[in-house]
Parts: C-alpha cells; structure tokens; sequence
RNA sequence: GCGGAUGUGGUGGAAUUGGCAGACACGCUGGAUUUAGGAUCCAGUGCCGCAAGGCGUAUGGGUUCAAGCCCCUUCAUCCGCACCA
C-alpha cells in the first residue's frame, strides 16, 4: 500500500459520496429518526475554527447514530440576511445579494471539504424568495392571532447600523454586532408579544433536562419573573392617582416619598401646572441625555427633584412628596415607585442625600433596630413587622400576605406578576432582510399583504448612501402599491424583520425544505422535529433559544407542529482559542481551516479539535497537537498496511479459545475499547476521551508488529479499529475500509458490539494499601469474594512483611480494587 | 453586589459510583534505523532523593480505613445578570 495521502483519498471520496448520495435522508415512520443540527452560520465568506469545531461534533453525532440504525436528519444551510451584506454594498458597491452568494458558495466548498454528511438536497438559505416567503407568511400568522403589534416607543437605536435593536441586541448598553453605544429614541416599531408567553416558556424550561443547567439560568434570569403587590396612591391636588409596583408591600407602612422615572406620563402632567416646571423639564431632560449605561449603572449618584406634589399612602393615609428621579426605570414595573428608605438600600440613599424622612418598620427577630444609629437599610428578607397599625409583630412573610389580602379587600391594589422580559423589537430600517409584509391604507390602516400576493419580493434596485435611511423607503417602486382590501393608492412597510425571525423556524424547515404550500408538512415536520441534538455556541445562550423557543410555542398553539419545545438536548460548544484568547484579525491569531485542512486534511483537522478538549470547554489551539493528530492517522494507516495480508486472509468467524494469552490481551483491549468509545459517544459526548482510547487500542496493535499473530485477530481488530475511528475520520476509514475490507462503505456498517466473553480476565492486579497508603501490586484470581481475596492478600510475602511486628485493626477488601490493612504499633 | 462555572505535571487534558492521581497526546531526553536531515519504531519523563522513602490535584481545615471527588473556609480566573423596586 501507498503511503497515507489525505489530500488525494479525501477528495475521492467526497466526491464519491456526492455522486452516491450517500447523506441523502427521507423521512420514513417505520424507523426512528434522530435529528442532529449545528446552527447554522452567518455567510462572512470563510468558515473560522469554531464553525470547524461545531461542525465535527454534530457529525461525529450524525455518523454515529447512522452507524447505530438511525434515520439521521442532519441539514446545513445559511443564515443569510443581515447587515453585513448591506455594508458591503454600502462600502464597495456590491449587490447584497451577490455578495452573500458567493460566500455562501465558497463557504459550501470549505464545509464540503471536511467531509460532512450533510444531506445538501435540503439546504435552507433564508435570504431566498423561496424561504422569506414563509416567513413573511408566519409573520402574518403571528398578527392574525394577536401576536404581532405596531407601537410607539422608546427604543434602542444603533447609529452605526441605522436601525433599532432588540433589547436582547443590546450587550452592557452597546450593539451586539458592531459594539457602538446604543441610545433610546422614541419610534413606532413592530413588535412579537413574546411577553405572552414569558410564564410557559419560564416553566417549560423545567422540561428540557438535557438543556445545560447554565443556558436554562441564563433565560430564567432573562425571563425575570417576579410577584408583587400594585397598589395606587391618591393625588388629591390633581384628582388623579399614581399606581406603584413592589415586592416587598410588608414594607408599606414605611413609604416616605414616591419616585417617578423621568419618562412617566405623570411627570409632563404635572408640569403643566407646576410652578416648577422649568425646574423639572430641565432635570428630565439631563437624565434622558445621560447614556443607558450611566442610567442603569447602580454605581450612579441618585438624584431627583421634588415637584411639591403630593400623594396619600392608602395603607396608613400618610401623605408623602412625589419625586422625579434618575433611577427609577420607566419600562419595569408601573415607572413609579414607593420609597421607603428603611427597607431598601436605593430608596436609604436618596432619602439621605435629600433630606427625606424616615419609618423604619422591619427589624431583625433578635434585637431592635434604631434608624438613628443605622447606616444602611435593613434588607434582610427575614423579619418582624413594626410601627405597621395592625401588622405590626408579625413575622414579615405572613405580614406581606396579610398586607396583599388588605389591599385587594379594600380595593386599591391587587396582586400581580411581572417580568423582566419585553416584547421583542423586530422590524429593522434596513434593506437586507424579510419585508415585513404590511401595507398602509389612507382608508384601512394596517392591512396584511394577502397569502397569494407573498412573497413581498425584496426590489434589486436600490441605491445605497451611508447615513442615509432605509434604502427600501427610497425606492419608489417598491413604496406605493394598492390596497389590497379597497385598492386605493397605499404604500408599503419599509422596514424589514430581525434576522433572528428568520432563524427561529429554519431547524421546522429543514424537514420538508422544498415545499411551495405551505412552511412544511405537518407529517414531515412531526416525524423528523424537534431536533434531537442541538449543537452551538454559548452566544445564543438567549437570543436564539429564546426566540426558536417562542416560534415553537406560537406553532404548536396555531396547531402547525405537535411538539412544544424545539431542541431536545443541547450541547454548548467551547470556544476556539490561540495563545489564550480568541481568534481574531485584530489581534492577528488567527488559524485558518483551509490552510489546514490543505496541509493536513480535514481528518486530522477534525481529530485534533475533537481530541484536544472536551467538547464543552474552551479549547487551546496548538499546531504541534495538530501535528500530532496527523501523526496518529499516518500510524494507523501504516500499521494496517503492515498487517494487509493477514487482514485479507483472516476470516470474520473464528475459534476464539486457540488465541494464546497474549493475543487474548489484545482481543479484550479490542473489546475495551469498542466499549468504552461506545459509551464516550453515546453517553457523555467524550469524543477526546473516545479517540485517547482508539489511540490505546493503536499502541496495543503495534505491540504485535513484529510478532507472530493470528490472522483472524488481526482482521478483527483492523475491521473494528476502523469501524470505532469512522465518525471521526470519515476519509481514511472510508479508504483503508476499501482496501481492505470491501464490502460498501464504511460509514454504512453496523457500529461495533463488543463481546462480554472477552471482556473476562482470569487474574487481575490488585492494590495493597496499608493505612490507606499503596505498598505493592499483586496479581490474584480474579473470581475470589471479598474474604477469600483478603485471605489470599494477608497469606502474600509481601503482606506479611508490612505488617510484621503490628497489629491488624481491620481490613478493607474492595473486590476487584484492592485490599487495604489498618495496622497500629 | 448577586448568580454560575472552573482551578490537577513544562503544556492540552484523564481519573464515569469515595478506592493505584497524571490515561492519551504535545514537548523534552535517550536508543534503533538513516550518508545526513526529516520521517519512522522503541524506551524514559509529576517533584525532592544515590536509595529506602517522602511530598503532591489553588488555599486552610473537616469527615473517612481511604478524598482530585463529600462538607466547611479562603483565594484566583472566567462567564452571566446588575438601580427590575
């Protein structure tokens, strides 16, 4: 045999593959499915090592579950709108959509090259008519049952990127993608009422155990469920009321002052008789004009102004000064807060800085607290209630239900849930992406593009001026259309959708990619969805899994899919690091694939991200690991050539028992190690672990290399050696499988059982410990119980020797471990 | 500040249920082969020590016959959230 030569044998079979259509899937009831899916990337044009990473560990996943007698559903396909695609227009006048296909077509050849089993008949591409159909199409399915609004709001603006954010866009107060500020303006922007199911997808979480429990935090603490007691306050002067929201109303007898964030309605309302109204106008226009991050840093002074308006406490009927202050947020909660000093740390600062008095009414169960001498709110949620009229003495929890139970008696306040999480924020005053298909009548307002006339086709002609605003509220053409209910002269949205609405249904479409009626089949998305096993970065941790979440909710309540939960087990990737930090060009680290997989092939490229680390932590590059990697597979396909003629020989049955010990060895290393790759894989996804133990069984084999063996063993290891390695290294297996065993593909083969029988040893060495301490190793039978091995210990030489001249306090036999003697003098 | 994770040789990492710490690999050292280099094959490689032996999984303590693993303390690094009332 020749030697191994990655770069000839991998693009022979690739292209074999192809033409075979080996990765070709049909959905198919009679046999269980597994769907396993890597996000799918954004088209920058080149893949980088993490996409290499994400890629490995789905189709180690894909072959492996092929090889177990799976129907496997593994897709690939393209992310593809975005803003990117626009900058590049902007800058060096390309047409988005050239420019996204032609990285997309060189990204497919650099997938391509790492010999992925990608089923490519189903290849989603979301900037393409044939699929931002349908997502116009679940838009409209959203607006019709109500969950797809038009509002005015203060809203997160980009500048850099000209559009608005979602507030899960939105990273320490600056842009996800291009890292500039962000700042509210006030617009009216489309809006999914993702807020109506923020409760279902809370609980639901409960029911995704093989979710990490770090991603199922993250969205929980995102989701931001809290319970609480909103009451109102009477303003006398105005004849109006303000309406506050806290959990902690066993805190209500101590309100001193009421804060109001800059933006709420009751501010302007006041102005307009205040006689401090320049006063006032002047402090809500410096706190607007301070940036997000400095007005929800906790690190911030606390500051207000008293509008000399005040308002009555409805538990104690004490009447206390409306403030206008920099902290209280406008969009959580009512936008007005109680203040009570005593019991929160916010509410202690402000009241000092200000002069604000005082009621202290939760002390610790122990001892009695002075506000005179304290120096920090007692925030404790442990407590007894004081200086509370009927509340006081009673233990704090007990007092907050019994305070919630008044309020709602007596009619001025009721329980209530809130929740951290907004309504998601999707149209976009950008060119590249989805239209959102509405059409502005004079006559009939909002009207939805009917389902006939969809997709609302992006136009090509359109011009593309930096700072200038969105190149689709530009183009005429695309602008004035007719009604579609009354036919008058209308005009069209000129915004488009988030990218991530196009993201948050593609894994549904991959099931049934081609179909021109509907999204997908129902059937076809039921027998191949959810997906198995999701596989990314921890990035999305939010964003993404929150979004398809929500999408799969939506679906499964308008009765489209059977299921209600999208990704049945998801595994976060590490990251892909150099000299201990990211790639990136700005710090020049950067290793591309290509150049590696042209030097090495890409099934050494693929060994080495596998082996190198966990597949959940982040991972070091190093070229002399990749070298490494290289090293085994050139080991493995030399000492397969060296045993060709025995291989070819021996035969598939044969009489175990005429194996010498020696051989044994090996057939139970064999058998050990088809085990434990097994279990590596299918268990635990320890692919290093997996391949370190491949590697074990390599070492065994060259144990044999210049020694007499018998041939049917040898065929035995090679063929299973193979079988073991194939879903890490789909080429070399595929070719030395060829070679050597010729009988179809290796990656159609039946995975590996190992044989129990072989599994037996006859002695086994054992530990001798004495106090816990190891003093030897001895070889015993390895059949004997507990207390005949101890007996079988104690009788050694070696035994007698530590333990001459002591007393034997105890011993510990552990069967098949060791045996540990407790000896005192 | 709150929440989470991680911490093991020169390096990446292994130890699945409390039972031989350091598998496997990188690097390094030596040997074989080779005109030479490279490649390959073999052996050695936690630290101290000539050895016997001792020490050793961030820190200090505890439980146990036995602890990287369980409990408590402290520290460091990383990540998430952060004026959410």
């Amino acid at each position: 045999m020749e030697r191994y030569n990655p770069q000839a044998i991998e693009q022979k079979w690739q292209k074999k593959w192809e033409q075979e259509s080996v990765y070709k899937t049909e959905a198919d009831p009679k046999r269980p499915k597994y769907y396993a899916l890597e996000m799918f990337p954004y088209p920058s044009g080149n893949l980088h090592m993490g996409h290499v990473r994400n890629y490995s560990i789905g189709d180690v996943m894909a072959r492996y579950k092929t090889m177990e007698g799976f129907n496997v559903l593994h897709p690939m396909g393209f992310d593809s709108f975005g803003m990117p695609a626009e900058n590049a227009a902007i800058k060096h006048g390309v047409k988005p959509a050239d420019w996204t296909l032609s990285n997309i077509a060189n990204m497919e050849r650099q997938q391509k090259s790492m010999g992925l089993s990608y089923d490519w008949d189903r290849e989603v591409v979301t900037c393409k008519p044939e699929y931002y159909k349908w997502t116009q199409w679940l838009f409209e399915l959203f607006y019709k049952r109500g969950l797809a609004y038009k509002k005015e709001a203060s809203v997160n603006w980009c500048d850099t990127c000209g559009t608005v954010l979602a507030n899960e866009q939105v990273i320490d107060g600056k842009c996800w993608r291009c890292d500039s500020n962000v700042h509210k303006k006030d617009l009216s922007q489309w809006f999914l009422k993702i807020t109506d199911y923020a409760d279902v997808l809370l609980k639901d979480l409960d029911k995704l155990p093989g979710w990490p429990e770090r991603v199922k935090t993250m969205q929980r603490n995102w989701i931001g469920r809290s319970e609480g007691l909103e009451f109102s306050f009477d303003i006398p002067s105005m004849n109006d009321k303000v309406t506050v929201y806290t959990t902690r109303p066993d805190t209500a007898y101590g309100v001193t002052f009421l804060a109001l964030a800059a933006e709420h309605p009751l501010v302007a309302k006041i102005c307009e008789t205040s006689d401090k109204k320049a006063e006032i106008e002047a402090f809500v226009q410096e706190v607007r004009n301070q940036s997000d991050i400095e007005r929800t840093s906790s690190e911030s002074e606390k500051k207000g102004i008293n509008t000399g308006v005040t308002c009555v406490n409805p538990f104690n009927g004490k009447t206390v000064q409306i403030w206008v202050t920099n902290y209280v947020l406008a969009d959580y909660g009512t936008g007005a807060v109680m203040g009570v000093p005593s019991g929160d740390q916010r509410d202690w600062m402000f009241a000092k800085k200000y002069d604000i008095p005082m009621i202290l009414t939760i002390e610790p169960k122990d001892h009695h607290l002075d506000l005179a001498t304290m120096t920090e709110a007692y925030t404790e949620k442990d407590g007894v209630l004081v200086n509370s009229a009927e509340f006081t003495g009673m233990e704090m929890h007990k007092a907050m239900a019994g305070i919630m139970d008044k309020a709602e008696k007596e009619g001025f306040g009721k329980r209530h849930v809130n929740y951290r999480l907004r309504d998601w924020l999707i149209s976009r005053q950008r060119y590249w992406g989805a239209p959102i298909p509405v059409i502005n009548c004079p006559h009939c307002g909002e009207v939805l593009v009917p389902e006939k006339d969809l997709p609302v086709m992006l136009p090509e002609n359109v011009s593309f001026e930096q700072g200038s605003v969105s190149p689709l509220a530009q183009c005429e053409e695309f602008v004035h259309c007719k009604c579609p209910k009354c036919g008058a002269d209308a005009t069209r949205e000129t915004d488009t959708m988030d990218t991530f609405i196009c993201s948050s249904w593609y894994f549904l479409r991959y099931t049934d990619p081609r179909n021109a009626e509907a999204p997908f089949a129902r059937d076809k998305v039921n027998y191949w969805a959810p997906v198995d096993q999701y596989i990314g970065g921890i990035e999305h941790a939010i964003l993404h899994l929150l979004y398809s979440r929500f999408f799969t909710k939506v679906l499964h309540d308008a009765g489209l899919v059977g299921f209600d939960e999208p990704f049945h087990n998801l595994l976060t990737q590490g990251m892909v690091l150099k000299d201990g930090s990211k790639m990136s060009k700005s710090k020049g680290n950067v290793v591309s694939p290509e150049e590696i997989i042209n030097k090495y092939g890409a099934d050494t490229a693929r060994l080495f991200i596998l082996f190198a680390a966990p597949v959940d932590r982040d991972l070091e590059w190093s070229d002399q690991g990749v070298e490494g990697s290289y090293r085994f597979l050139g080991r493995v396909w030399r000492i397969l050539s060296h045993f060709e003629e025995a291989i070819k020989v021996g035969k598939d049955s044969y009489d175990i028992s005429a194996l010498t010990e020696e051989e044994k060895g090996l057939r139970r290393i064999l058998h050990v190690t088809i085990r434990k790759v097994t279990e590596d894989v299918r268990d635990r996804f320890m692919f290093n672990t997996a391949i370190s133990s491949i590697m074990e069984l390599v070492n065994a084999f060259y144990g044999f290399q210049d020694k007499a063996i018998n041939d049917d063993l040898v065929r035995e290891v090679a063929k299973n050696l193979l079988l073991l390695l194939a879903p890490f290294a789909p080429h070399i297996t595929e070719e030395l499988w060829s070679q050597l065993f010729a009988e179809g593909s290796v990656h159609q083969q039946h995975w590996p059982k190992y044989d129990e029988q072989a599994l037996q040893q006859d002695e086994i060495e054992i530990v001798l410990q004495v106090n816990g301490k190891v003093r030897g190793k001895l070889s015993i039978d390895a059949g004997l119980d507990r207390e005949a091995m101890q007996q079988a210990v104690l009788a050694t030489p070696r035994a007698q020797e530590l333990t001459a001249g002591k007393t034997i306090v105890k011993v510990i036999a552990v069967p098949k471990k060791l045996v540990n003697i407790v000896v005192k003098g």
